[in-house]
DNA sequence: GTGATTGTTAGTAA
DNA sequence: ATTACTAACAATCA
C-alpha cells in the first residue's frame, strides 16, 4: 500500500530497527521469477557492513552508509518490508531478506511480484538516472503551479506523474483534489493561478498528515476521503450532501464526490 | 468466470 | 521532440 507516506513510514521503521546491525547475510526468498532482485555478486557486497543511514525519495527508499553500497527498495503495488527477530516465522511471500548479526532480520515482502530491490553505489545518481521528479513535500511552489498549469492531462495523472512529482499514486491523488474540490478528470490548464496554490498547499498539508499519522488510515481525520473510499457512501465533506462514486481516469480508478468536485 | 487492486513501463499516437 | 494514453506485467481477492 505504498505511496509517499506508506514509504515514509517504512523509511521510519527502517531508521528504529535496521541501523547498526552487522550484516551476516543478504539472501534471496522463493518463488522469485519475474521480480527483480540483486544477483549474488550484489548480494556478497552487503556482507560484513552496517547500515548507517535511511533516506528517501518519492516512493522510493534507501539503506546504507556514507561509503555505500545502498539497498533501494521500491515496493510496487503490494510489497512491504518487515522487520522481525528469529525465531519469529518468515512473512509470506518473502522475496528478499537481511540477516543481522544476532536475531534481527529484515524481511522483503512482495506477494504481487512488481516491487524490486536493488543494489545502488549512489542514490542520488540512482535518482537522476530514474528522471525522478523532485519528492512532492520537497518540491517548490513555483515548479508544482508552472507543471499543474501546464498540463493538458487529467489532473490527476499529472499528480502521479512520477517524473514530475515523486511520491503520489491513485489513493492519495484522490483525496488531494476531494481536498480541493476539483474533478480529477478537469485539466490542470483550466485551473486559476489561485486554485494551483490552493492545491498545492493542499497536496502539502495531506501528504504531511499522512506522515504525521504513519499512514495508518485510521487516524485520518472523519471528514477526508480515503477512510471512506468506498462507492456509495456519503460525501463525508460537512454540509455536502453528496455520494462517493467513481470512475476511471488515466488506466485508474479514481474515487470522488460528483457534488462537490468540479 | 469477471473484474478489480495504494505501481511502473514499453509501445503507440497525437 | 514532447506529451498523452493503453495495455501489460503477477498474484490475489471479491
Amino acid at each position: 500500500m505504498p505511496e509517499l507516506p506508506e514509504n515514509e513510514a517504512q523509511r521510519l521503521t527502517l531508521e528504529r530497527e535496521c541501523l547498526h546491525r552487522t550484516i551476516e547475510a543478504a539472501e534471496l526468498g522463493e518463488n522469485i521469477t519475474h521480480i527483480d532482485l540483486p544477483g549474488d555478486n550484489e548480494l556478497g557486497r552487503l556482507k560484513g557492513r552496517q547500515f548507517t543511514e535511511t533516506r528517501r525519495h518519492g516512493k522510493n527508499i534507501f539503506l546504507g552508509s556514507k561509503s555505500g553500497p545502498w539497498i533501494t527498495v521500491h515496493l510496487g503495488m503490494s510489497g512491504w518490508l518487515i522487520p522481525y527477530d528469529a525465531p519469529e516465522p518468515e512473512p509470506d511471500h518473502t522475496k528478499f531478506r537481511i540477516v543481522f548479526e544476532g536475531d534481527r532480520r529484515l524481511a522483503f515482502r512482495c506477494p504481487r511480484k512488481l516491487g524490486h530491490v536493488k543494489i545502488v553505489d549512489d542514490p542520488d545518481a540512482y535518482i537522476s538516472a530514474q528522471d525522478l521528479g523532485p519528492g512532492a513535500l520537497a518540491m517548490d511552489r513555483d515548479v508544482f503551479t508552472d507543471f499543474i498549469g501546464g498540463s493538458k492531462a487529467a489532473i490527476k495523472s499529472a499528480l502521479m506523474d512520477q517524473n514530475r512529482i515523486a511520491g503520489i499514486g491513485n489513493l492519495w491523488s484522490d483525496e488531494i483534489l476531494f481536498q480541493t474540490g476539483r474533478d480529477p478528470a478537469s485539466r490542470g490548464s483550466d485551473l486559476d493561478d489561485q486554485t494551483l496554490d490552493t492545491l498545492f498547499d493542499t497536496m502539502r498539508a495531506a501528504l504531511s498528515k499522512g506522515v504525521d499519522v504513519e499512514a495508518d488510515y485510521s487516524r485520518l481525520p472523519d471528514d477526508w476521503l480515503i477512510p471512506n473510499r468506498k462507492d456509495g457512501e456519503p460525501c463525508p465533506r460537512t454540509g455536502c450532501g453528496g455520494s462517493l462514486t467513481h470512475h476511471k481516469v488515466g488506466g485508474r480508478t479514481a474515487y470522488y464526490c460528483p457534488v462537490h468536485q468540479s
